[in-house]
RNA sequence: GGCGCGUUCGUCUAGUGGCUUAGGACGCCGCCCUCUCAAGGCGGAGAUCACGGGUUCGAAUCCCGUACGCGCUACCA
């Protein structure tokens, strides 16, 4: 447990979705924050006005409440600590850009794109191992950097990176990381349009939101001494960093969207539950030290630390997911799972139906152990919603015979004799019927089964029966005697 | 190219110097259960711990080097 209250942020830049990247990001953050009794910050950062997507924002906050991951500060909450749109905070970043200026750490900048194109073209001719600007316009007097300010020149603000320091953290995930300031640009803080950079803008909402801790990609790795510069330039206390493992398509590469999807709202739309998906991500790249696969949030909330995140990046395995799925939804009682059917029958071919609870549950208890998804508790079982059409070939051929019509009439009036039966008394029904017959009863089964729902697999053959009920079993069966033309 | 990070079964991972003939999970295969399909139970195949050197009585575990992968190298985040 950490002994001050721990505030941690999630600040994702509006691109139109939540990547599953980030979801792993934002629980992370947000399980370390609701472990250690502290605050989870939502943050956005809006600073690219080129990448401006509508109706992006609404779409991410949207992703996570679904995921669940609620933000204790964030737009739309009232707290001295907003506003959470970088957008809306400029004359912030400015004010601390200006006093950087002031200090020598930071400087104009007046240079055209054409110079600095034509600086790294010249950089990279004599083979420099980078392409850096030259801090040419560090050298400008007060009186020409004045005289271009009057005249509205285009300009940013650049960081003032000294030569040959080393600039060293202790990252919670690596562990100690040096970096040697030659190698380390003149960042641009504030952009000619004046919207700061990222690791302007980061630094500064860090340090004014009391961030502890930044849990975020390791593709901020590379760009933390920047940062950790631009704290000790301000007198700011640092953070503590934690850079996470990078999400991978199959082929190793940094996972993406051509591969497949990368979106929670994709997911969500596959009929993914939340649950399933938190789980999932959660173990790609951190694990409790024991053998437990099967998480609910609250469970992670308890095992999870920083510490126990590993370094390497993961792949995004389909199939782990898919088996999560399946035992995220077992777990749900019934009245849950009919609910989630209720919503996905409306979005079927079923949905003038109008079927009880009590038939449902039924249909839920039965299927339960043989579905992965929702949607399955129609696809894979469509005999209790209509009355089967077409009749499986293979099946037809191995179990209809050319005495089973008979069997089945004999059948029939087994079961019309019952009165409101039970599961057990067609059991009972079928078993005295195989026995005069004298026949097994998997001769009756079988043809009975493609009898009743035209497929080979599903629910146990008398719950089936029960479900349906004896009026409508009758129906399929005559129907059945009727349209099954025997192949052999 | 430079800088940084990483590398244990196909995949997610356990492992922090002897408990390891490297454990678990997903997937795959087989058997059992059984009216089918699942679920469940049992079992199997699958990792020379990237490679090469050291340190040590002893290394997947510590050190060095190499290879490979990934990230960053923008007035994008």
């Amino acid at each position: 447990m950490i002994s001050e209250k721990p505030r941690v942020r999630f600040a994702p830049s509006p691109t139109g979705y939540l990547h599953v990247g980030g979801l792993r990001t934002a629980l992370y953050n947000y399980l370390f924050a609701k472990k250690n009794n502290g605050t989870f910050v939502l943050r956005i950062e809006d600073t690219d006005r080129n990448r401006f997507v509508e109706g992006a924002i609404e779409n991410l906050i949207e992703s996570l409440k679904w995921c669940g991951l609620n933000f204790d500060e964030g737009p739309g909450t009232e707290n001295k600590f907003g506003p959470y749109l970088q957008s809306e905070r400029l004359q912030i970043y400015k004010k601390y850009a200006i006093e950087l200026i002031e200090k020598k750490y930071a400087y104009y900048c007046f240079c055209s794109t054409e110079r600095l194109e034509k600086l790294k073209e010249e950089q990279q001719k004599l083979k420099l191992p980078q392409a850096k600007y030259d801090k040419h316009c560090l050298n400008l007097s007060a009186d020409e950097i004045n005289a271009n300010l009057e005249n509205n020149l285009p300009h940013v603000i650049r960081l003032n990176v000294p030569l040959n320091q080393k600039v060293n953290f202790k990252d919670i995930v690596r562990g100690d990381v040096e970096f040697d300031t030659s190698n380390i640009d003149d960042q641009v803080l504030i952009k000619s349009d004046g919207f700061p950079t990222y690791h302007m803008a980061n630094v500064v909402d860090d340090h004014l939101m009391q961030i502890t801790h930044v849990i975020r990609g390791e593709e901020w790795l590379s760009s933390t001494p920047k940062h950790i510069l631009l704290y000790d330039f301000l007198g700011w206390e640092k953070p503590i960093f934690a850079h996470l493992p990078l999400l991978l398509n199959s082929d190793r590469s940094k996972l993406s969207k051509r591969q497949g999807d990368v979106a929670v709202e994709d997911y969500r739309k596959k009929g993914y539950l939340k649950g399933a998906l938190i789980n999932f991500v959660a173990l790609l790249g951190w694990n409790a030290g024991d053998d437990v696969e099967i998480y609910n949030i609250e469970s992670l909330i308890e095992k999870f630390s920083l510490e126990r995140v590993n370094k390497a990046g993961a792949v995004f395995d389909m199939d782990k997911l898919n088996w999560l799925n399946a035992e995220h939804l077992r777990m749900k009682s019934d009245s849950e799972l009919l609910q989630l059917l209720r919503d996905e029958i409306l979005k079927s071919e079923f949905n003038t139906l109008t079927l009880p609870d009590e038939y449902l549950i039924a249909i839920i208890r039965v299927m339960k152990e043989r579905v992965s998804f929702i949607r399955e508790f129609i696809d894979k079982c469509t005999y209790f919603y209509k009355v089967p059409v077409v009749y499986e070939e293979a099946s037809v051929q191995k179990n209809w015979k050319e005495e089973t019509p008979a069997y089945m009439n004999k059948l029939a009036e087994k079961f019309a004799g019952l009165v409101n039966p039970q599961k057990e008394d067609f059991e009972t029904a079928l078993t005295e019927v195989a026995t005069e017959l004298n026949i097994g009863k998997g001769k009756l089964i079988h043809p009975l089964r493609l009898a009743v729902s035209g497929v080979s697999t599903g629910a146990g053959m008398f719950d089936l029966l029960f479900i349906l009920g004896k009026e409508e079993v009758l129906k399929r069966i005559n129907s059945a005697i009727l349209n099954i033309k025997q192949t052999t």
